[in-house]
DNA sequence: CATCTGTATTAATTAGTATAATACAGTTAG
DNA sequence: CTAACTGTATTATACTAATTAATACAGATG
């Protein structure tokens, strides 16, 4: 399920944030789902459990998940979610993706074809989830 | 003219990496154009020549300098560069940027919108150099 | 009550970053 | 030719961040 890379430069910490984050994006894990607790995670990936409340912390702090002590960390709605400050980063990081991009003379057509195709993937996904419900 | 975050998490010569690259894609630094030496930007900055070389070292290795030892440091050609390892990378990138945009409820629209002011932007700079030949 | 949950703390290890001080060889202008 | 510039390499040191390890405490739950 995770794959991670223990050799990486990116901290094990910051790849479960963005592995995890993906998973919310995809709607593989929904809003108020229960997470798999800090020790389940930390045995089934053989990762120290500091690490992995690091990665949840994190999480939390980013608004992404909440966490019930005694209970469980569990995933945020979106309506819940602040928006607004993770928006402006990440059309920073687009812009300089695109400027690259660009200058590499990817075409503005494919560029458009590729937000077609992510447009299209998560589609899909949420038709799946309607099927299922 | 370096704007550099002596604090920031991110090492410095990866900032100096992404900040020489931001400036060969706005064409402030032009293909076989000289860059200023490893001491003397390191003097400027006030930050060690190592720190400096590091940065250079790994802008080579990606192909988008090139060192001619006792000369100089160049930047080079577009059409020299390896473009296919970097594009592939850059898309996956943006993928995963899009789907959260896309998440986060940031319409397709908006999003083509920063593709044309991004095109937009390069197109001046264009321009610009045109007018100045 | 036993066992799960999140959370916190302290210590030790390791790896990466940055500085410092040199050194060597190629280039070039005076 | 020489002085002063280039890139490049090496070694040692200091510092910081990441990770593991070993505990501990308090809330939730069957």
């Amino acid at each position: 399920m995770f794959d991670l890379d223990l050799k990486s430069r990116i901290p094990i910490y910051e790849q479960l944030v963005e592995h995890i984050k993906e998973m919310i994006f995809q709607g593989v894990i929904q809003a108020d789902e229960k997470m798999p607790s800090v020790r389940q995670l930390a045995s089934e990936l053989t990762i120290n459990p500091n690490t992995i409340q690091k990665a949840y912390r994190e999480l939390e702090q980013l608004g992404y998940i909440y966490s019930l002590p005694g209970k469980g960390s569990y995933v945020k709605e979106v309506s819940e979610m602040k928006t607004e400050v993770h928006v402006s980063a990440l059309k920073e990081d687009l812009i300089s993706i695109l400027k690259e991009l660009l200058f590499l003379n990817v075409s503005k057509d494919e560029i458009v074809g590729i937000i077609d195709a992510v447009e299209d993937e998560i589609e899909e996904v949420n038709v799946d989830e309607n099927r299922s419900e």
